[in-house]
DNA sequence: CGAACGGTTCGATGGTTGTCGAACTGTCTT
DNA sequence: AAGACAGTTCGACAACCATCGAACCGTTCG
């Protein structure tokens, strides 16, 4: 069922991790995962103005970078940022970019 | 004098780091500057296998994005981490991007 | 002075990335 | 069963980026 498949943490490295997050549509929408609980995609992209397939693109650059995982709820899908597991690989690097304000 | 301006802390996006950081070469160069101290750039390059205008676009990249400043000195241009500024502006950002494992 | 040195700049090139619309897949609702 | 719905996949396209060699610039040293 589940067939989206994000990479093994151990497998994960930072230089992909960054990459992931140095696009500012992916920063947004990372804070708003912060809490680490899952959120149907559709909410991520509120104030965002993108077309369904960049979306969708972007969904999957941040699940392929080890960043979230994609949890598969009938016909809509939910997204969960990996909290636990990069905050142990990259022990820091979450809460400093997540705190570092974003203006709205 | 040939000044190489970087920006204002205060213009400094974080979206701008994160790019900057998300490039092998440049996150490697970012390890060896870790302690905020300058370092002539030469040396920053040492087991990178580069030309001479590669690493100058990434020196660049580094400083333009606001990681870095550059200090000219002689013929050769000392490169040096803006610590202590970054660190205010982006609380443990540098720690945990430079903690996580440089490989070497 | 003139050559070597440390770096930058320029132009070109090939690869990557962000964006979109259109077509498609699978699920729910009526 | 027929739509509506949530999302992905597929080209396509333009912008960006990492890389290089060649030419260039200012500094130091013979």
């Amino acid at each position: 069922m589940n067939e989206y498949p994000s990479p093994d943490i151990a497998d994960v490295e930072l230089v992909d991790v960054l990459r992931a997050l140095a696009d500012p549509v992916r920063l947004q929408i990372v804070g708003m995962l912060a809490d680490g609980k899952p959120y149907p995609k559709g909410d991520c992209l509120m104030g965002l103005d993108l077309s369904k397939s960049t979306a969708s693109h972007h969904f999957r650059t941040l699940r392929e970078a080890g960043l979230t995982r994609t949890i598969v709820h009938g016909r809509t899908h939910d997204i969960q940022l990996r909290r636990d597991e990069l905050d142990e690989k990259f022990p820091g690097l979450l809460p400093s970019v997540l705190g570092s304000a974003p203006p709205t």
